[in-house]
DNA sequence: CTCTTAGTTCGACAGTCATCGTACCAAGGC
DNA sequence: GCCTTGGTACGATGACTGTCGAACTAAGAG
């Protein structure tokens, strides 16, 4: 019988796909080391709104981050706990080697 | 996107998108698991002939195995050394969560 | 109400991906 | 020589990806 995949319903696939992405792992970086929930738009990337929306986007999709509204910006976390727990050592392994 | 073609360079997204795929998941699982160079078709993938060189090639462009001939076969073993040493825990995060 | 800010949605487009079948090549075995 | 085995190369194809601009929505600020 299928388990009950509750809230985290989490797929390696998914997740290393969007690590694959620079610009995602920019973005994921950034997360990791604000700890705090942070506004889209605080991250810079070099792309436009609706480009910046997608990577976001497949973010969610996969797990990596949650998102709340705040007024008129929309606050941005990452999961790292649930993350962790599902497959240790991976985001640390993906985060901490910064480009040289 | 372009990625420096050099043999030993490794590049994250290469590697992050040569892991996200299942089958080839499946492909660096066996070879870590077994520790000799085996040949390729001596791991069961449900997919044509060449679709399983396409997984193997973007494997080795990946720096995630080498490859070499040994009569008509095609022996193929893990880089993992050189995989842990550039990015350390990757390898392990991504192999450890078998699927249930 | 109007304007600005922050972000989404909707095509559209060029590029890449996974998959396939067929043809091909290399090394042995007969 | 011929044939089998193990794998590659070559299109082709349908699906997906990252990118963009323009139009749109939601919430404040004036």
């Amino acid at each position: 019988m299928v388990a009950a995949e509750l809230d985290s319903e989490l797929d390696l696939s998914l997740i290393l796909h969007a690590l694959s992405d620079p610009h995602r792992r920019t973005i994921v970086r950034e997360l990791a080391a604000a700890a705090e929930p942070v506004p889209c738009g605080a991250i810079m990337l070099e792309v436009g709104k609706s480009t910046r929306t997608h990577h976001f986007r497949v973010l969610r999709e996969a797990g990596l981050i949650s998102q709340r509204r705040e007024g008129t910006r929309k606050l941005t976390s990452l999961r790292k706990a649930e993350v962790d727990a599902e497959f240790p050592g991976l985001l640390d392994a993906v985060l901490v080697p910064v480009p040289v």
